[in-house]
DNA sequence: ATAAACTTTTTTGTCGACAATTTATTGACG
DNA sequence: CGTCAATAAATTGTCGACAAAAAAGTTTAT
């Protein structure tokens, strides 16, 4: 059972050192401690978890007991609990009281939403990347995209999703503006678990060689061009689920005799 | 010390229902449970802790001691720290680890940024709704226009603040996009706490009608216009800020070293 | 045999106690 | 008199135990 660091978490971290008000500046959290050597520390926890739901070992739906996991992980419940609540803010768990947590099953409707904030947000940050991107920012794309096509290449579609997801939360964090990078991070987890759950089993010939020329655009500092190939590059990942969107739930039989 | 329904947590609340797979939908928490009669409620101790920040009643970088919080709502120690954390994932707080929870205190930086995706989000949701604003949902944006002018007349900065909030967090709302409704109450309660920050203590010349300007446009269904407003109206409001804004951190004198 | 009522088991929610860390206070020394 | 070190107080972090709720299983009656 790998581990594998899984789209970074960078931005929206929790604590933030924020500034010494007075002379001292004590630089905390400069040497970690090492605890038992099973290794309980929240942040494995949480990055573990996020892992396994990305690359879909944890099935939207799934049921998480907080017990099972504090065995897995050799943690308390509380720290389970606490990484738990966590996901659940960024809305990649769903917490029902006293029913417990399970992977969350974005709705069609929130997948709609969840495309037009990324078409309202994107094609701004793409613009403002192509103005100022870096040849080591560059690079990293590069190599980003090179991962994907090379698993795309292999088949291997859990990674192709989630190098795609990291093309995009990388752009969004290189655009230099962390508040929208961390939102940005919210909707990129969450169009993962959208594709997994609504990804037509056909198809699939929309990103393919879209990522590379959005690098392209990006390097030769074309604003509008990078903007508008994002709006495109968006639109035809929503179509490519469309079929399956506009199906909507086939188990839900309630809604149906309403 | 009154309590005050403050910005309504509406859309973002924690725990959304999700639909029962099986057969018999329970319809959890229809009847709230009594509890001890002094009232431990999480969602009640959290929204009366962000009133009081959004207030102004807890300065920006003032300190949250748990065990005090503990002992005015009457809770356990468990409780706050559990409220603290949320408020700390929605950017109100900022926690710092072993030291303590804190009222967040963005920097020029974040509010810059927090404008920038106002702007990237507001206006088209301003465009949302001039296309689909119902009369019901008109009245209640004229109520709040008119709490506002009324607490503007009556030089009350704070409610101004809120109610100005609110305005905007409504639009957000109604126009019917959850995802970002919800990622806007962020933004605005961010706002609220870089106004108070960073708000010229002279001038406020800025939103005065413009609120009311916007209201017309929603009704006119004119969405340019509407769109338009909105843009400018996020303009006025960041530059009312900017001459506090320019002069930057003035007792952090470390940077000035580096 | 099915469905309701009851019992058992599993799982979540909450609290208080203890350990670890930070902050404040005191005292000694240059 | 101020600076540094040692001690005391305050505050946060973590855990296990118990209570409450839900789920599963069992019995009984129709």
């Amino acid at each position: 059972m790998k581990t594998r660091q899984i789209l970074q978490d960078g931005a929206g971290t929790e604590e933030r050192p924020q500034e010494n008000r007075g002379a001292k500046v004590v630089r905390l959290g400069q040497q970690r401690r090492a605890k038992a050597a099973v290794g309980a520390d929240a942040e494995a926890i949480y990055r573990r978890i996020l892992a396994a739901i990305i690359e879909h070992r944890l099935a939207p739906g799934r049921k998480l007991v907080e017990e099972r996991l504090a065995a897995v992980f050799g943690a308390s419940r509380a720290m389970i609990r606490q990484v738990l609540t966590r996901l659940s803010h960024e809305m990649v768990v769903t917490l029902v009281p006293n029913r417990g947590a399970f992977v969350a099953e974005p709705t069609v409707e929130e997948a709609r939403e969840v495309f037009e904030a990324r078409r309202l947000i994107e094609p701004a940050l793409a613009r403002k990347l192509a103005l100022s991107a870096t040849p080591a920012q560059l690079a990293r794309l590069r190599e980003l995209v090179a991962a994907e096509e090379k698993a795309r290449a292999q088949r291997d579609r859990q990674q192709v999703i989630r190098l795609s997801g990291e093309f995009h939360l990388e752009i969004a964090e290189m655009a230099g503006n962390a508040i929208l990078a961390r939102q940005m991070r919210e909707l990129t987890l969450l169009t993962c678990l959208i594709i997994i759950l609504y990804d037509s089993p056909v198809g699939r010939a929309c990103p393919e060689d879209e990522h590379r020329r959005l690098l392209e655009a990006f390097a030769q500092r074309d604003q509008d061009t990078a903007a508008a190939l994002m709006l495109h590059h968006l639109d035809h990942v929503e179509q490519s689920l469309d079929i399956s969107l506009a199906a909507q739930d086939d188990d839900d039989l309630e809604r149906i005799f309403s």
